[in-house]
DNA sequence: GAGATGTGCGAGAACGTTCTCGCAAATCTT
DNA sequence: AAGATTTGCGAGAACGTTCTCGCACATCTC
């Protein structure tokens, strides 16, 4: 009776199997230095024939690489961030034979730091995160001085040298204020998603992260470009949640003066608009008007379609491997605040209020 | 001038600066075996001193174990799939301190096995797996006769004797045709996303994938149910791309006797369908009715509301991590074939024809 | 045909842990 | 107070690789 091996077959076992010595069968198998080519084949056909599997845990070990690179995400559905993200990270790092561990952070940042800890103590070679906080970002710093490659998406920090590859929201949002305003729209609001406050509220809070920033700035730039009045502008930062945002519509649409149309800046607070708008059964393009941020393939099928300022995901999960990719390759690259450009694409859900002037509540006045 | 240590402090770092050896060191900061309490502290001192942090690989190398596991899923993003199913795996693995390695295999064979064998080179403890093929799997069951610990999900596999945690799909549609036939509905179709054929047709293909065979014999199963004339159904098989699609659902409208209702077996085909009837001002829930596979948010903020078969897609997810590790622990579970219910989600989408039997082209003859 | 060069391969160390074993000192027994 | 037990800790092996070094032999050179 043969001896039963319970464990999985190592390289002495193909060692052993083609008569060689250990060394000789990893240079056969892996096809460096000298060995005579004869050996070579023998080496493989015993490696083949006990079903070898080389262990990359004891190559990563001796090699200092692990070939792994961690993400620390945060894992929202409906904005189609988390998806088109991690599938384009996990092909683009898989191109390059790298494998991808996976954290979710739900944006708490103590969450955020553990994974972090975790990822490392797993010898990850590079790391791309998306920051769940603009504040209390010294671990990524010094995750960055220890020399740590590391590439911010989605959301970059102030002032610091670390790269980051976002996508430029400011004019992707100026952009559709300017496109509302050429159909006619005098009265504008703005719903906020905003993480880390109590329901929803008008001021602006202590911290915003910087795609949120910048969207609420575009929107300001846009209004101001267009010469609409401060009076005629509303916005509300609300917490992302069904129950609340609904809430926070119903408090747009309730003023005395409604706006024509709701800029919002997810796709959780544009489902809002619509679940809002569907009950008081207003038509969307003609009684209220909607502009969102982030394309999604449901937006393009219904009716009416919605207007959306669309980023890039998929292109920004790319650069990313590859800027994190290179950063790993030669470490020491200069720091990158790499910025890709929104698109606006126009549908139906805006009314033309230049062409039906007769839908703008004010045309009776 | 002190030496400067180029790379990342290691346990013997520890314990040369407390003054202890390597392994009491270990044994202090992993807390086994017999340390003095005073030694734990100073060692635990000089560790927080010098940024000590474990390196896994080499504990992992150790122990036999990784505490990490691979999944390997199809990245389609419509579906809420892919995004839903990997957050409940990520945050149900890491709950119980597991990581999560994540492939992405696109509906391919090759490139499942491509990801399994990396996986296992990475050493995982287990695997979760959305086979792409309903054939050739001599792979997984190899998998499963080598001991490896491996759950299914969304789809099971005939006749073997893998763990598989899928959902109730036969019931969820027989119940959805049910309840279109009790608002009247008689004639009906049901488009089916398809890997692996051409376009479109109506033969049955050789292998379906056991989600979606379930959903086509169930349709057939409450049609029989309802006593719906075969002549009055109609079914597509179609491949799961959008302009294919939008040709499938023109296909069904332009039949000289068309179907009140739609059935869709997933959100790309219902979207599909949302599209053409946008395209042809044909009003859902009025002039034409939709039913679909899998609930998502947009499904039920748009007006008319979509009716839909809904997965418990995270329970899912849950309790495949929860049977795999189960299996990691205790080897040798037997295997088990999870089905977890659907709920049919009644919303406006489907035209209530015994109300308003006028909406029926057939009330005119 | 003797030194120079080249070829193929094995011995052993190293990566950073954990864990078994054994030894000395401290504490407990009666 | 002398043997028995407990306590604390260090030496060294092991996990599965890769890679440096050196040795023996074959082939070249003039």
């Amino acid at each position: 009776m043969p001896k039963r091996k319970t464990t999985a077959p190592t390289i002495v076992d193909v060692a052993a199997k083609a008569g060689v010595s250990r060394a000789t069968a990893s240079r056969a198998l892996s096809g460096y230095g000298r060995v005579n080519s004869a050996t070579v084949d023998m080496v493989k056909q015993a490696a083949e024939a006990i079903g070898y599997r080389p262990n990359e845990l004891a190559r990563a070990m001796r090699a200092g690489k692990t070939k792994t690179i961690g993400l620390v995400i945060i894992a929202d559905f409906t904005n189609a961030f988390f998806d088109r993200a991690t599938k384009s990270i996990v092909d683009a790092a898989s191109a390059n034979g790298y494998q991808v561990l996976i954290t979710n952070t739900d944006e708490d940042i103590a969450a955020e730091r553990a994974a972090i800890e975790t990822l490392l103590e797993k010898q990850v070679d590079g790391l791309i995160v998306v920051p769940s906080s603009t504040a209390l970002n010294d671990h990524l710093d010094s995750l960055h001085r220890a020399g740590t490659p590391l590439v911010l998406i989605d959301r970059s920090l102030e002032g610091d040298e670390l790269t980051s590859v976002t996508t430029n929201d400011f004019i992707g949002t100026s952009e559709a204020v300017r496109h509302a305003a050429a159909l006619g729209h005098k009265r504008m609001a703005f719903l906020i998603a905003t993480a880390g406050i109590d329901r929803f509220q008008e001021n602006r809070p202590a911290r915003l992260i910087s795609s949120i920033e910048n969207r609420v700035d575009g929107y300001l730039q846009g209004a101001k470009d267009c010469g609409i009045k401060s009076k005629a502008q509303s916005w509300l930062y609300c917490l992302d949640d069904p129950k609340v945002s609904e809430a926070a519509v119903a408090a747009l649409l309730d003023q005395p003066k409604p706006p024509t149309i709701i800029f919002t800046s997810n796709n959780d607070m544009c489902l809002a608009v619509l679940k809002v708008a569907g009950n008081r059964q207003l038509a969307i393009g003609r009684d209220i008007s909607l502009v969102t941020v982030d394309d999604s393939q449901w937006a393009a099928a219904i009716v009416p379609g919605i207007t959306v300022v669309a980023r890039p995901v998929e292109q920004l999960g790319q650069i990313a491997v590859q800027k994190l990719i290179d950063e790993m390759q030669h470490p020491g690259q200069p720091a990158e605040k790499i910025v890709l450009p929104t698109e606006l694409i126009a549908r139906q859900s805006i009314a033309n209020l230049v062409l039906r002037p007769e839908l703008d509540p004010d045309f009776r006045e």
